[in-house]
DNA sequence: TGTGTCTAAGTTATCGTTTACTTTATGCGA
DNA sequence: TCGCATAAAGTAAACGATAACTTAGACACA
């Protein structure tokens, strides 16, 4: 039974099994393999049955570069993020890894540290790859290096960030959903004068605020510009630090705030330091709502609500559209994919047993805690 | 001057540009441009710099199918980790990531979720896919898969978690050190009924209970099995949960512990839980050590002291081993790296001011917040 | 002037598949 | 028995790069 692969370990010593081996031992030609490999119905059911069981023996796999080369697909997915640290894109990686593993796809992950010029870089590496689609929650400033990778014909997915002015495949939450959701949270609290600390010039940060406008706009308030601060924009003060010191200010403005709608967790992490900091109660003094519902919210010295931003969710609906485009034989128009984001309302913001959340929201207890990993 | 491209432009379209490409324009054959791109001494300086500019400005990128097919090397690095969405493997990824992106190489990333016939799919997809070297924390129980690899004469580094008898490459955190150095640094504290809630069967949980046992045995104290629990082993109730659990019933025993070595941050969590919920304080009555330092740690009710297992050390090391490892010309006998951890006190253990961290240990203020990710 | 060395190229074969045709064998109806 | 459709294979030419030789010319030196 072994005799002729024992022949052909003789000719060629520790290399992975070709198609041309298994066509020798079978007396068949390497043609008749690849077909039965692929299903192709022009292959008889005995000679079939032979070439399947052979390569069982051999443990055959299928060359992916020669089969690259020829076909031009790499059955390859780039995924490309700001930061693989961040739960969030963590999220999203492993969904889009998960929903594309079936189809016969892996994933290419590389980070671009919020560093636009690193990012544009690591897409010309991808491309360099062939991969046969990327997706990219982008750190760009500018949408030239979409024309670069449009130029290649590759098809790619924004994901999280969105760039006004250029139609591409989006998918992501309704950032201004998040925004109208948190405010109106806090509104409902009882706050009176709610304050946004916001974050950088993406799509995300502006849209949030667009929200937090037309929250307070819809209950005939006027959006004081004392109650909008930024954090920093540089790499490393714009999270826990940039929120502590946003908060700082905004507690010296008279009257204080009672409410933050914050931008993200960690600068609610910094908001809620610095209001305790401060001899303030939260949310009794003060509210806080962050966004992107990071698993461990729940154990902080004072649970936060937050907005949860749906990324699995987002990574399986852009593993889905990629398979898709992959699949395409024309170039489809654009498609945009907005999902709604979820209220978890903890401790931060319930004021009292009367205020009872409402709408599209969720109380939550220990059960979120379940996924927490281990090690 | 761009005559030559665009008649190649009528001929090929929206097709990349190929070294032949270049090679007609400039009246060279394609072996002139495969030199020149790789740096071959054998070119002239004229030929070289008129090569290297028409590259420029047809933005030439070298096919890697086409290269992987004829060196057989993919310069392509494999990453398989239980857990994307953990920081521990986040930070790892990102690590290496990092490391040989310099090198010109790309890591496809895949996450087994803890699944032991999962991880053994992902790692035949790779070995398929044919990674220049595969970098492996693994949910194996035993070392069949790992056989299958060397078959394929794919070099392997094992991180994180290690198998006993198995001589392979392996870098991760001194285990032992880690149950040694949280014990010790209870006693410090003057703890005198230390309790451990410890891991499943992998080499990280069993070093870490043998450390913890060391550190008592050279006080002469003999560890007393009641103060031992274990955690759930099912994929969910692990973490936090599981630690909850176990120190609800370690507070029934009398006289109750008034110190906790946990296998792990999630796992602190769950007994800081627990602890509180019992009326008790932290950590007057009752101290508590984690591991992994996760980056939060610092927000928590309590701030959790905890030991740093090195994550971005592991993924550097790990990447730098891998290099060596594809450079090699003969397979060289494995190399075992331990790292030692390191002691991150905070509230969860300060008892008094005089009782001061000592030897290899490091107190924490906001400093390492820093990174936290924004979005 | 012939030999040898060096430089700067070019030739040819190859990597392992797939694609697009061809070929061969078989059966069946006229 | 011929012709023709159909089934089940096989042939040859890519795909884009690289490895291992080979060649052409310039130059030096005996």
């Amino acid at each position: 039974m072994l005799g002729s692969n024992q022949e052909r370990q003789k000719v060629r010593k520790n290399t992975p099994v070709r198609m041309k081996d298994i066509a020798q031992d079978l007396g068949l030609s390497t043609v008749t393999i690849s077909k039965v490999l692929r299903g192709h119905s022009d292959i008889g059911d005995e000679t079939r049955k032979r070439v399947l069981k052979r390569m069982e023996e051999l443990h055959y796999q299928p060359n992916f570069a020669a089969r690259a080369l020829i076909t031009g697909r790499s059955w390859t997915v780039g995924l490309v993020v700001p930061d693989l640290i961040h739960p969030f894109y963590a999220q999203i990686a492993k969904a889009i890894s998960a929903e594309i593993r079936g189809q016969g796809y892996s994933l290419i992950i590389t980070s671009s540290e919020e560093d636009p010029e690193l990012e544009r870089q690591e897409i010309e590496q991808l491309l360099a790859r062939r991969v046969d689609v990327l997706v990219i929650a982008s750190a760009q400033w500018t949408v030239e290096s979409f024309r670069r990778i449009e130029e290649q014909r590759t098809p790619y997915i924004l994901i999280d960030r969105q760039f006004a002015g250029l139609p591409a495949n989006f998918v992501g939450v309704d950032d201004e959903a998040v925004g109208l959701m948190g405010t109106n949270h806090l509104i409902e609290q009882g706050c009176r004068r709610i304050a946004h600390i916001r974050g950088p010039q993406t799509s995300t940060a502006l849209g949030r605020l667009e929200g937090y406008k037309r929250a307070l706009a819809a209950q005939g308030v006027v959006p004081r510009p004392e109650l909008i601060l930024p954090i920093g924009l540089s790499g490393d003060d714009c999270g826990e630090p940039g929120g502590y010191e946003a908060t700082r200010k905004l507690l010296q403005t008279t009257p204080q705030p009672d409410g933050i709608f914050c931008y993200n967790d960690p600068v609610a992490m910094g908001a809620m330091r610095a209001i305790l900091d401060a001899g303030l109660r939260i949310p009794e003094d003060v509210a806080v709502v962050g966004c992107g519902n990071l698993h461990y919210s729940n154990f902080l010295r004072v649970a936060l609500t937050s907005i949860d931003q749906q990324s699995a969710e987002i990574g399986k609906q852009a593993a889905l559209l990629a398979l898709s485009l992959v699949n395409a034989k024309e170039t489809v128009r654009p498609s945009v994919k907005l999902l709604s984001p979820e209220l978890i309302v903890r401790a931060s913001t319930l004021r009292s047993k009367a205020a009872r959340p409402q709408g599209k929201t969720k109380r939550t207890g220990q059960s979120e805690a379940k996924r927490t990993a281990r090690r």
